[in-house]
DNA sequence: TCTGGGGTCCTAGGACCC
DNA sequence: TCTGGGGTCCTAGGACCC
């Protein structure tokens, strides 16, 4: 038998409105109505939009407040990370029943590479359709699916199709499928690079492509330039790249109340150093570097960070970083409307090491964690924030 | 409209060394 | 005498993505 030439073996699969659909699943009542899940407080924002909420312009990342304003009848659900990441799980793990070649984009999309399914089906597509049937059947939540030549353009394809379709872009036809775009549409153009673009008079996908690319350089930067000139003729070499270990961690937490004190914002830099611990030691990294973010009431961000003479994973280690680094950020003339900490240059914690003074504060520090998993966040505090996580809920301040 | 929380990648300048 | 050049590490900020 003659089997068709597989040249569009990249898949993207991105799953419609995630966190909706796994609370509809969850909740048949939520069925057909505009669903937005994401923060419910003042500085909320959407998360995740179902598409009635879209018909009536509700996008994800829009204040909650004025969703709300928007879409008169618009039900919002406050989000359970858990459940979409266990949600997560169950998805990728169909991917993966098809091809190792699996790169996680986000929680709820990825690339495949099904090169390797060129004897088993005709058709890349119809690894899609299977794909999609699959979903549906076993996790009960709609996917989209692109098929392409590579991953650029699988992408473009898997957001045409959507909600719950699946396009393939064939080889051959992508310049037609590409150049009527805006060029908004490519990865990497956001509203900065769109704004340069549109300063040189470039709307489309097509006029991008028929740009001299010594001019995007100059004007984008040579990477962004270059890059943006393949992508407008559909030229995009990343391979799927199935090896995804994180290269940061980070906790951060925006107050429904700006904290406009130094002691409050230094008892609130320790919280997040305690969790973020706690979140290294569970997946078994440690950190070289401490970043420290402050954003003010007028949403100017800071950052501070600091290469630590060894790597580490205790909550003590990162606040007295952190704390240093505090110190050499003006916080008395503005208050502060968020506080975050994250850790980079990770290395995996069963790796040797030389110090050893370290081994009684890691000995608390798993004691505190254990505590946390049996009796919940609030039941163990260090001693300074216990004293001023009163006057930290009396603020409202969750 | 007044802007979350989790990330990745790029650029640019200064320190430092040879 | 007022002045090199390259490489590497560190830091801050910003753009972007979901």
């Amino acid at each position: 038998m003659k089997r068709a030439p597989f040249t569009e073996p990249i898949l993207h699969v991105d799953m419609d409105s995630f966190f909706v659909e796994v609370e509809r699943r969850d909740d048949p009542s939520l069925r057909d109505r505009p669903v937005a899940v994401g923060g419910t407080g003042d500085r909320g924002v959407v998360a995740s939009a179902s598409y009635e909420a879209r018909a009536n312009g509700v996008t994800s990342a829009m204040p909650m407040r004025y969703a709300r304003r928007l879409c008169r009848d618009l039900v919002v659900v406050s989000a359970h990370h858990a459940k979409y990441r266990q949600a997560s799980e169950d998805v990728f793990s169909i991917f993966r029943s098809f091809t190792p070649l699996v790169e996680g984009a986000s929680i709820d999309e990825a690339f495949l590479d099904i090169s390797g399914l060129r004897l088993h089906y005709e058709d890349p597509e119809q690894v899609g359709v299977e794909i999609r049937s699959r979903l549906r059947a076993e996790t009960g939540l709609p996917g989209s699916v692109g098929v392409a030549r590579n991953k650029f353009l699988a992408k473009l394809a898997s957001e045409t199709a959507k909600p719950d379709g699946l396009l393939k872009v064939a080889a051959g036809a992508e310049v037609e499928f590409l150049h009527p775009l805006p060029v908004t549409r490519l990865w990497g153009v956001g509203a900065a690079t769109s704004a340069a673009l549109e300063r040189l008079g470039i709307a489309t996908v097509g006029a991008l492509a028929s740009a001299p690319v010594e001019t995007l350089r100059r004007h984008l930067g040579s990477t962004m330039g270059t890059m943006l000139y393949d992508l407008a003729w559909g030229k995009d070499e990343r391979p799927v790249d199935p090896d995804g270990a994180a290269k940061s961690i980070s906790v951060e937490q925006t107050y429904e109340q700006d904290l406009a004190d130094r002691s409050l914002i230094e008892a609130e830099l320790l919280r997040h150093c305690v969790k973020l611990s706690g979140r290294m030691r569970r997946v078994g990294k440690l950190g070289k570097v401490l970043a420290v973010k402050v954003r003010f009431a007028d949403f100017e961000t800071v950052h501070r960070r600091l290469t630590l003479a060894d790597s580490t994973n205790t909550g003590r280690d990162m606040f007295r970083a952190g704390v240093a680094l505090l110190a050499d950020i003006d916080l008395d003339r503005r208050a502060v409307r968020l506080v975050g900490v994250g850790m980079t240059d990770l290395s995996d914690s069963t790796a040797p090491r030389q110090l050893t003074t370290h081994h009684e504060w890691e000995n608390v520090a798993d004691a505190v964690d254990q505590v946390h998993r049996r009796f919940g966040d609030q039941a163990v505090l260090p001693a300074r924030l216990a004293a001023t996580s009163e006057s930290i809920s009396e603020r409202g301040v969750s």
